[in-house]
DNA sequence: CTAGCCATATGGAACGTTCCAATTGACTAT
DNA sequence: ATAGTCAATTGGAACGTTCCATATGGCTAG
């Protein structure tokens, strides 16, 4: 049993051992790891007795070489703190478990080159495909990485023709959150857009497109702000000492929803008393107790799913063509919104 | 170039191809890449050239077979949800990168069994070590694990003989907030508690020991509620139907003080005006605004510091015996907390 | 009694590295 | 000239699996 006692862990069984003991080949033990039903019901009862007494654990590694696949699917969040990001993770370690992959996740700290190592190390790794969740790396840069394994690019959109992409329709969800709006009686309708940081132009379009439905392309109205709560006050402070209050805000984000929460609340304004407010992403946080902030959310778990089913149809199924796949956002409506006071409801 | 095309994606180049084109045997090649220092200039960059130009790049797989090491730190999270776990393999990601180890994420989804059989993964997969962050894991099932490899356990206390532990001291957490509330003025401070959860004795005990260090102690009060947001209220709830209302409560996480302070709102009671409120763990939604709550924070990114270098004199050191290791956390005042009113400051 | 078949089981090569003992050859000291 | 030293390099044996072509042996059909 110590016969190597000189070893911090004891060595780890083989299936040499387990063959040995079970009066077997080592082939015959592979076989029953893998297709149990084509082995005789007596070499299989000895075959997993062995293993069980022995404590015989497969060595992916050793797996992995031969077969030249890892049955492991990479993960790169470009940031693990973002609550949007750890849901998607779930619904792909959950995808990806159910198809007999394993998830292994790795953070890309916000920061290209450390994003662009934790890539290297995957390639290393040999992992099977790689799922990029909101990557700050250059399109280019991640199209020479699909060279070598399928990627699949998380809530960015691109047109590239070697790596797939599924993402929100954030067009129809700032169209949704107007649409609201306007049912609520609104008409002066706001914007705070985050320049052309990711996600914000379309959004931004979804906006425009649905004022000018209801016709009141007249209102239409753009501040610039950006995706951090200091970028939504700020894009507030505009607003309020412009002397032209809107009676409806639409931030780009929760985050700068937020920002613009607490600038209102500072100047003595209700809401959704004198200002609706609607974020964007459905956050943990919008749910929360003082908070109640109305928002877009997005259906994270299907997200994650269906990027490990765009890796897998290019594994198992040969796929070669680039797919991008657009799933639709859901209006969350919270205490943050109401209908404007009566002396602005305008007609 | 293309010599098999049917193969989806082109073949990997390996050590052997390098050592073919550089004119040089793989030996050689496997030199170059582990100590460039101990081969000749001329061989150096021959084989680097050739590496280069055939985008060459180390198969880790392979390499770990040999070597029977993988280099890489398994993570299990709890809860990927839990952004103070998110902040703590931040922590661990970037200690273990710089000791030349990789840290592979995987999530525990709450749930015992599907922790096993993460472990199980983990273990197949060879990692060298193992971090369990907030595990819900029995103690003795995880002890089995650590015959196999190093295990430390983070955010959880144990008294193991063979895995290490590095967590918080709670009791000092709770003890510093106390010493907080009573140089604020307060003496009438009740400790909302999550029963036998995971490190809420401790924090209880803190609670009590400092009451009665200050001489308050005919004012401990302890009211059973959970970790959760309901738990927080309904404690609250029953604090405040007693009629006999406290100035300060020490909730035992930011999650129950978060519902205690709905509670509390939604009683038309001020915060901190009628009760001060302190929380514990400082998530990011303590800090935010609209709630701005006091609370004891914890140094997240030296836990997950700590724990990799626990792993890692195991592993490189071979430290034997197992280690306990205790940090102190902090407190972090914002809102929450003020002077109880003149009337009840007692004296 | 023989041929053929089928289910079951096997040995050896391969996967892409690292490690180690052994080889080479230039140079130095005698 | 000869032996010794040292740095640089090499070939072959591992590492623990899977895969594949082949062997074994009992059974059935002629």
């Amino acid at each position: 049993m110590l016969y190597r006692e000189w070893e911090k862990f004891l060595k780890q069984p083989t299936i040499l051992d387990v063959a040995d003991r079970a009066g077997v080949s080592k082939s015959l033990v592979s076989l029953v790891m893998r297709e149990p039903d084509r082995v005789s019901d007596a070499s299989r009862k000895a075959v997993l007795d062995a293993a069980q007494e022995l404590g015989y654990r497969p060595n992916a590694v050793a797996r992995s070489l031969v077969q030249r696949r890892t049955n492991v699917i990479g993960v790169i969040l470009s940031d693990l703190h973002n609550p949007f990001f750890a849901d998607v993770a779930d619904g792909i370690e959950d995808a990806a478990f159910q198809r007999g992959y394993r998830a292994m996740l790795s953070s890309g700290f916000l920061d290209p080159n450390r994003e662009r190592g934790a890539i290297e190390t995957m390639l290393e790794l040999r992992v099977d495909g790689l799922i990029m969740l909101g990557s700050m790396m250059k399109v280019v840069d991640i199209e020479k990485v699909a060279a070598s394994l399928p990627v699949t690019l998380l809530g960015r959109h691109t047109r590239s023709k070697v790596v797939d992409s599924v993402g929100v329709d954030d067009s129809a969800g700032a169209e949704a959150a107007v649409d609201y709006l306007v049912s609520q009686g609104h008409s002066k309708i706001t914007h705070i857009h985050a320049g052309s940081a990711a996600g914000s132009p379309r959004r931004r379009i979804g906006y425009e497109k649905a004022m000018r439905r209801h016709g009141f392309g007249k209102h239409i109205r753009l501040v610039k702000g950006a995706f951090t709560e200091s970028g939504g006050a700020k894009a507030m402070t505009t607003i309020l000492e412009s002397g032209d209050l809107p009676t409806a805000v639409l931030a780009p984000n929760d985050f700068a929803a937020l920002g613009a929460m607490e600038t209102i609340d500072s100047a003595g304004l209700s809401i959704p008393g004198d200002i609706s407010l609607v974020g964007y992403d459905n956050l943990a946080l919008a749910a929360l107790p003082r908070i109640g902030l109305t928002t877009i959310g997005q259906p994270r778990v299907d997200l994650g799913r269906d990027a490990v089913h765009l890796i897998l149809e290019r594994l198992d199924e040969n796929r070669e063509s680039a797919r991008h796949l657009v799933v639709p956002p859901n209006l969350v409506v919270r205490a943050t919104t109401g209908p404007p006071r009566v002396h602005s409801t305008g007609l």
